[in-house]
DNA sequence: GAACTGACTGGGT
DNA sequence: AACCCAGCCAGTT
């Protein structure tokens, strides 16, 4: 393959996995990777994750127009309904930021955050572009912009 | 540039 | 129910 071309793919897999971030409720690293056709691959849209900006970094010259001002971050928890520990703060800060949205969370004894995927788990057979923008989600999205803002 | 490290998952013990 | 494991592959030592 020519040099580049792996990076080109990266690059593009990166944004697919921003863009298909559900609209409204919370879905799983797997889903997320089902609806791009890599079922293989939930680590990798983990790793998009974390190389999100954040909203308050300067990116006034070129970089990613995506970041977690608006891209659901916080949507996308573990297949069994629990907030990735990762960080100290980072999972208390992500159930927060769902919490925000209206979405019941449990923090049970060892402090980890747990959501009822029966309740609040959201998972479309087909890409939110594909099927058209889920208009009842509108108001949660204004709410999730201007949590960040 | 080889080795190691994960924001994961499903299947097997 | 809890642990183990292979597969995944871009980033980070």
């Amino acid at each position: 393959m020519a040099p580049g071309e792996r990076s080109e793919e990266v690059h593009l897999w990166y944004t697919a996995v921003y863009e298909a971030i559900p609209s409204g409720k919370v879905t799983s690293y797997g889903h997320i990777a089902r609806l791009l056709g890599k079922p293989e691959r939930p680590r990798q849209v983990g790793v998009c994750l974390k190389h999100l900006p954040s909203a308050s970094t300067d990116r006034s010259k070129k970089s990613s127009t995506f970041h977690s001002g608006n891209v659901p971050w916080q949507r996308v928890i573990n297949s069994k309904g629990g907030i990735s520990p990762r960080g100290p703060s980072a999972a208390s800060h992500q159930a927060d930021a769902l919490r925000r949205e209206g979405v019941d969370i449990r923090e049970d004894a060892m402090g980890q955050y747990t959501v009822d995927l029966a309740k609040y788990g959201w998972f479309p057979d087909v890409l939110p572009s594909e099927a058209g923008l889920v208009e009842s989600s509108d108001e949660e999205d204004e709410e999730v912009a201007a949590y960040h803002t």
